[in-house]
DNA sequence: CGGGTTTGACCAGCGC
DNA sequence: GCGCTGGTCAAACCCG
């Protein structure tokens, strides 16, 4: 090879700007511009052809191929500078590629005057990179084995849960009828209706803990938890007599169910749903009515963790965290818990329709689903498909938490160009058991809604009636709107959640009596969000 | 004075 | 068994 120049080509990614490969160009590059390059690797020669005018990515993947094979040698080439000059015309003109560096021939030959120390060190750069190469291997092999881990350990809890709920299911299919006939007045039983159609799941409802009415628990059964110390002494510290009214800890002897079923009793009970808004006030107004009961240094965040529970009516068993992200101190982290057994005004009942709604969309899909459960983040873009960057699904965390990220506009290009459609399978198989419709109080086409956004989406201008109901998007661009204009976000929260789960109308829930309710908590515009929003 | 907050103590669960 | 951590309790305190 005579004197001249080294010519080393880049291309970088133009979404990172980061080079993507990169390789060494011969002498005789100018030769046939237009149709290979021989491009020099490894002390051979090999020619690539040149990408489609109009197809860079068929160009990156066969490049690709050849960076990989030149991580294993730092070889440089040494060209005539007037090839160099007329390559470089050529690449910038065939392949858009661009020339970052031109090594000087005499440096070139320098390094080729010593061949001896040249070999060794080109021998130690390539064990090197053999090293390398064998170290990315084992570390995506432990990639691998840790995802199967997960993996089994997900089917196993989600196989887990599926037994349970369908064992749960006969036995309410054994005791419902009875149950309903016993209501005092008709007033359950009119509920019981509104709740089927509710975006709470019936079982959902039924679970709550220490609602008298939707958890058909009589008069007199309410009563048994007035004996703290015994209760204390027989179930713990869970029933002293500070938290005889939480209903949560006295659920398992109050529920009229088996033993059998208190583990997804506790389950769904523990589901949680998490908020996460920016907003300088101490504490989200969400239209109820709370009061803390403790604080807690947590680990990991310098910011107090704040407990609170609802004081709208004695025994209710909801509860909510309040912390601050460590990392953004302006992004106020809100955990809701539970589900209220009492009356709510408008933009309370909104939150409380969303962190029920919310936490049985993911013990619903996780147990309707063990694709979905197997990878969290899929169930997470399946249940939210158009805002995977909003909504996370924890199923690692100590109790099933979704995460709703409000904290950042959605990503128009993301729901312009949604990703492939593998994403946004359906997690209920083609015709789901029919007792899981039953079980979760929702049909699958409600459900199914909730996939389709992508498609509401797309077809949004067409006038047909189901297609009325906003999409994601629109909801969640709307309801982080809300937030930034006014931390008293419950009713635009709400509408994103009703707006997914399938549209159901907040006022048609259990509390729809309190939708005429004045709440000095309600904000307008939030209210105004929440009917446009679920108004289909 | 009633209701809410603060804060140290207590308990349970979990990992080592 | 021990220590750590999260969650809760409850007396003391604060405030309108």
């Amino acid at each position: 090879m005579e004197k001249g120049w080294g010519l080393t080509v880049e291309k970088s990614d133009p979404f990172t700007n980061k080079p993507v490969f990169g390789f060494n160009l011969s002498p005789r590059l100018n030769q046939s511009p237009g149709i290979m390059f021989p491009v020099n690797l490894n002390g051979r020669e090999e020619r690539v052809a040149p990408p489609p005018a109009d197809d860079k990515r068929v160009f990156l993947g066969e490049v690709d191929f050849f960076a990989d094979k030149r991580r294993s040698t730092n070889d440089t080439f040494v060209v005539k500078k007037e090839d160099v000059e007329a390559a470089t015309r050529d690449l910038n003109v065939n392949t858009g590629l661009q020339l970052l560096t031109v090594n000087n021939g005499n440096d070139q030959l320098t390094k080729d005057d010593g061949i001896s120390s040249d070999i060794k060190d080109k021998k130690a750069k390539k064990e090197l990179a053999e090293l390398q190469d064998e170290l990315d291997r084992m570390n995506a092999e432990n990639q691998k084995l840790k995802g199967m881990l997960s993996q089994v350990t997900s089917n196993y809890s989600t196989l887990q849960m599926h037994l349970i709920t369908l064992m749960q299911h006969q036995k309410n299919s054994e005791t419902e009828s009875s149950l309903e006939n016993q209501t005092v007045d008709g007033k359950f039983e009119d509920k019981n209706q509104e709740n089927r159609g509710s975006i709470v799941p019936r079982q959902f409802l039924e679970l709550a803990p220490g609602d008298p009415e939707l958890s058909h628990s009589s008069s007199e059964e309410r009563t048994i938890s007035g004996s703290p110390a015994q209760n204390k002494k027989m179930i713990g510290r869970e029933e002293s007599p500070a938290s005889e009214d939480w209903a949560p800890n006295k659920a398992p002897k109050l529920n009229p169910f088996k033993p059998a079923d208190q583990p997804t009793e506790a389950t769904m009970r523990k589901a949680r749903v998490s908020v996460r808004a920016r907003s300088e006030a101490p504490m989200i107004s969400d239209g109820c009515q709370w009061r803390k009961y403790g604080q807690k240094m947590a680990k990991g965040n310098p910011c107090p963790r704040a407990y609170y529970r609802c004081t709208m009516a004695v025994g209710c068993p909801v509860r909510k965290q309040v912390q601050r992200c460590a990392e953004d101190r302006s992004i106020l982290i809100t955990t809701y818990e539970g589900t209220h057994n009492h009356p709510l005004p408008p933009a309370a009942m909104a939150m409380a329709s969303t962190t029920s709604a919310a936490a049985s969309m993911l013990l619903s899909g996780s147990m309707s689903s063990a694709d979905g459960l197997m990878n969290p983040n899929f169930l997470a873009r399946t249940i939210l498909p158009c805002s995977s960057n909003m909504a996370t699904i924890s199923a690692s965390a100590p109790f099933p938490t979704v995460t709703l990220d409000l904290t950042q506009q959605p990503n128009p290009l993301q729901f312009q160009k949604p990703p492939p459609t593998t994403q946004f399978q359906v997690p209920f198989p083609a015709a789901p058991p029919p007792q899981m419709s039953q079980v979760f109080g929702y049909n699958q086409s409600k459900f199914s809604g909730l996939q389709m956004s992508r498609d509401r989406i797309e077809a949004a201008s067409l006038p047909n009636e189901e297609q009325q109901h906003p999409s994601f998007t629109e909801t969640l661009s709307a309801a982080t709107a809300a937030i930034t204009a006014d931390p008293n976000f419950t009713a635009a929260l709400a509408a994103a959640i009703t707006s997914i789960i399938g549209g159901s109308n907040p006022s048609s829930g259990n509390n729809n009596t309190m939708a005429n309710n004045n709440s000095t908590d309600v904000n307008t515009n939030s209210s105004n969000k929440t009917s446009s929003f679920s108004g289909s």
